[in-house]
DNA sequence: TAGGGTCCGTAAACCGGTTTGCTAAACCGG
DNA sequence: CCGGTTTAGCAAACCGGTTTACGGACCCTA
């Protein structure tokens, strides 16, 4: 007693058993009214009967579309959904791209090489994030020809790229402190993705950037040792205040380039017996929602995550739809949300 | 001066221009060492200038086969993106589907249509997580012949499925506030989705079910009054007291069914004035990454959110596979994980 | 009653690849 | 020099649909 596979039912199935040919059972899913109403509702019986479901990849081919952008991430999938940031960023795309009809696939490194993902996408479109300019997986892309829109690179001259203010965001983050009193400041910074984007401006370089013009106009420099490295996370926030103590740095703030670091920072603070923010004041960057929550609740950057999301699905959209507009770039603005993390500089300095 | 759309660069394009036929063509890029070495070379050499890059539809379609599978939820995209536990359950099918060569596509109501997202989704294989087995398109699915693994669900015959021990749990949650003295306790329980499973058992009636268990054997009985529905979402947790205060319960003891409604519970309670856990102790569930870190530090049940879809995506493999074992049902263990937010229940009683 | 317009349905080409025989030439040992 | 085996490459069928072009039947109208 074997046990047969049964063969998928297909388009030709369908019309031998209803006596017409394939045109016919294809007119009847997809342009009814070009039959007989009678015929075409004998056919979706029978078809419905048969169990009949056309095959979306045949579709996909004779109709040269997929209806499916895809995401582009350098990361492994894994890393990716446990991230705020990228759920809220995702969410933005989902939204819109379910708007439109559109389903999503998400395009990462698959068995370490993007390139051999790319290949296999099957995708009408497709939104990078987080890929520097010179990244090769971009002018392969490009060349390939597959829509495409880029966010949080570099801008380029071919694709419609989004990106928010990261200066001006660090600027109002630096000229808050400095304006509570603060003089002593450390900044968290995010560790650098493994291959650096060689020369590219990344948002890194972009937020220090601010943080170092604005005290430096407050006559303050922001040297090295006041920039310590770590991970994005929690435990990177945690893990960067230990260092600095240990270091025997004693800031009177913390500029954090994310609010999980912002966040594992106070605990680090606080497990030093420190409270926040009378002693130490935190401002973070993004306004993960989370951050509205946290005890006590974080003064920081906001910036449109999900908002990047909507806008480069909406340029994908209108690239795709091929108005052969030139390739247009939106600068999303950010913005201080003062809470409660921040305070004036305590009088007694440590210096 | 009209812009000509370049057309996609077909495998009989560069067939042509290197004079030899589509089948050499294939096989320079599928199947190497049936070609003559040179030729092979000369082949891909003339393909990379003329930027073919052999079209995923057309191989899906001939190799039946597309190395994708869905991960299927009832719920808009952008509504999971924004949730932990989906995203953490969505990185453990991530992993092991990536592992295996799989691309990953979320199937959702496309324009208010599951159905419709099921029929468009090109995908060897389907992870269902949510869905009451009596659910549509479950059947949709199988008669549709896609292998099917589903979570959180009741349990099929027809396909393998995993869950975990929700019951266990919340009789693991009860016993520890028995044992720390507290009989008046108040339990969050997360809303129901729109159309309510008919008479099926779900997450949530399961875990009502351990809590009552475990408080009537110690003699207390949870009454409707004693169940407060709400959001599975801090501002849920948040409403949930609000609602039960002003009903005027006071009790001294919180079982919230999601950790995000047990962390807004403490918001509320402490808004109130009150102490956790010295006033009050609060349980949550589920053990997502934030409720170490806390204040204080939640207690709760671990669940292996992550772990379910990584079972999840091993047994569809399996069923890919076609090893035509009798579908597998798997139930993982969850677990007690005491922090600082539950104590000893406050001596001077309310009553 | 011829001519023109709908209505209904079909055959065949096509989308862009993969795979299955098959043949012709080169090679090989005896 | 001959039969047998490799080696290299090709033509054609196939995957499962969609779409174009065409034709016969029927209905009106002049």
């Amino acid at each position: 007693m074997e046990h047969q596979v049964a063969r998928r039912v297909t388009i030709a199935d369908v019309a031998e058993a209803a006596g017409v040919s394939k045109t016919a059972v294809s007119f009847a899913f997809n342009n009814p009214t070009r039959l007989n109403v009678d015929t075409a509702s004998r056919i979706m019986a029978i078809a419905d009967e048969l169990g009949y479901r056309p095959d979306p990849v045949a579709r996909m081919l004779t109709q040269r579309r997929t209806g499916t952008i895809g995401i582009l991430t350098p990361q492994a999938l894994t890393s990716i959904f446990a991230n705020p940031f990228f759920g809220m960023f995702s969410a933005g795309v989902a939204g819109v791209a379910e708007e439109a009809g559109y389903g999503l696939y998400f395009i990462s490194p698959l068995h370490g090489s993007l390139s051999r993902a790319i290949a296999r996408a099957t995708v009408d479109g497709v939104v990078a994030i987080g890929l520097a300019a010179d990244h090769p997986e971009i002018a392969e892309i490009r060349r390939a020809g597959l829509p495409m829109t880029t966010v949080d690179s570099d801008h380029f001259e071919k694709s419609p790229s989004v990106d928010v203010d990261d200066e001006g965001g660090a600027v109002a983050a630096a000229e808050h402190l400095i304006g509570l009193g603060h003089r002593d400041v450390l900044v968290i910074a995010i560790e650098r993705a493994e291959h650096a984007p060689s020369g590219a401006e990344d948002v890194v370089a972009r937020r220090l950037r601010g943080y170092r013009t604005a005290f430096r106009a407050a006559g303050v420099e922001i040297g090295d040792d006041d920039v310590i490295v770590s991970q994005a996370t929690f435990a990177g926030g945690l893990d960067a205040i230990q260092r600095a103590w240990l270091a025997g740095r004693r800031p009177t703030a913390i500029l954090a380039m994310s609010d999980a670091m912002a966040i594992g920072a106070i605990r680090g603070l606080r497990d030093r017996g420190l409270s926040i923010p009378a002693d130490v004041s935190v401002v973070g960057f993004d306004d993960i929602e989370l951050s509205q929550t946290t005890d006590p609740p974080l003064t920081t950057i906001h910036q449109p995550i999900r908002g990047k999301g909507e806008e480069a699905v909406r340029l994908l959209m209108a690239l795709i739809a091929g108005h052969g507009q030139p390739p247009e770039h939106r600068r999303l603005a950010t913005e201080l949300i003062v809470r409660a993390s921040t305070a004036v500089a305590p009088t007694t300095q440590g210096r």
